[in-house]
DNA sequence: GGTGTCGTCGTACACAGTACGGCACAGGCT
DNA sequence: AGCCTGTGCCGTACTGTGTACGACGACACC
């Protein structure tokens, strides 16, 4: 039978759930994803290395599981009434925020497909609702999940890796001092916008920038909705 | 003295830039990027192991060189008198060919921040200058440089682990099969979208969806600066 | 010929994931 | 009671990784 199937904790204090708990306790703290080994996390959960094989067949599947879980966390507030705009607004923040809560597990989401019921619904099938509940049709609310998705992807890819290597507390803002200064360093013969730019640069992965974009979207996408809305 | 300061090649026929090319040929097969391996790449060069830290200090050196090399070798064909609109569009389009070229490295893109002053020159500066002179204020070319990468690295994330694990020439197609089977298959009550909307859920990482969004972008960043001009 | 210096690489070590098999202990049987 | 079998636990060990150390050989110069 699959490891899966057994009963949990006949009597030890470990299980599915705690050993990913312990994985993106890891992976959420300075450390990040690396710092995830099969030989840390047994440690951490005071087990032997060879007990978490007993939860799950590989390590590769307790990543899974932890894509799994923060997918399941996503949070869409109920509302009623929505208009389109409120709608894709509310859904590009929510897709931002589960990964800005786990940068390094973003990386995850992007490389595995969703596999579990309760991930699949809370991430794809509800989010469709959503929009669909708002009058965009089926296949254009696809499209804007699609873009969404990929949106909220890019920006914790372009932004998780400024904040690793930071002390925690940083916020990154260490980091991103340092960059505009190597940037503003640069030779202003060959990089005269880059020199000129370093602050804005700097400034790019933030969560202001990532708003502003949100806001192009948004827009956008309720105008082709009604474009659409013209033709039928 | 720092491994590059050597002379290269005092009779070797290995360098830098054929321990790249060798990476880069690696990683662009279907083994993908965890192929890349020390041992592997000395293999197929004809050497040693060790001899590869003559010329890198270490295998992080090597896949921030391979980005390197793929950021330098981003290409914008040369042209006058472009509108803002053309130019969005051409930065889009080779940011997009770019990873698409370069499937497995799009990662490595995304995690390391460029260093060498070729890619910088290329990636960013170069770029730049072709928003800006197309009359998109400076500020505002920044923002929509970090857009429109950000847009094709969410891209890259959310298309390239589909395409992993086929064969190659596949192009991912037979995966999509097995994935629409899958969304397909899942239950109607609880997975009513899902299932009625699994041929376009599966279309979502095509160069088409990409366009789609591209264009959306586009339009939307040209209104933007049109109403930025208004203001000034 | 001697004596560097420099590119090459064989060996070895720490750490990764994980297969194998033994351990302890539960519960149901006789 | 005594045993037996299933089931969680985990010590050991194997393969594969990145890389430190130091030996080896080829050349340049005195």
């Amino acid at each position: 039978m699959s490891p899966q199937g057994r009963r949990n904790a006949s009597r030890g204090k470990i299980s599915r759930e705690a050993i990913v708990a312990a994985a993106l306790e890891v992976s959420d703290s300075s450390a990040g994803l690396d710092a995830v080994t099969v030989r840390s996390l047994a440690t951490k959960l005071g087990t032997g290395t060879m007990t978490l094989y007993g939860y799950f067949r590989s390590k590769d599947e307790i990543l899974d599981a932890m894509a799994d879980h923060v997918m399941s966390g996503i949070e869409l507030p109920p509302v009623e009434d929505e208009t389109p705009e409120q709608a894709l607004r509310a859904v590009a923040q929510a897709f931002v925020t589960l990964m800005t809560e786990h940068p390094s597990v973003s990386w995850l989401l992007s490389s595995r497909v969703t596999r579990s019921h309760a991930s699949l619904k809370a991430a794809m099938e509800d989010v469709l609702q959503r929009l669909v509940n708002t009058g965009i049709p089926p296949e254009t609310a696809v499209r804007c999940y699609g873009l969404l998705i990929q949106f909220a992807l890019g920006f914790a890819a372009y932004q998780a890796p400024r904040q690793w290597g930071a002390a925690s507390g940083d916020d990154g803002a260490e980091l991103r001092r340092q960059q505009e200064h190597y940037w503003a360093g640069l030779p202003a013969t060959e990089f005269p916008l880059v020199v000129a730019l370093a602050p804005q640069l700097v400034m790019l992965p933030t969560e202001d920038q990532f708003d502003w974009g949100v806001e192009l979207l948004v827009q956008v996408l309720a105008r082709a909705l009604e474009a659409d809305a013209q033709h039928s």
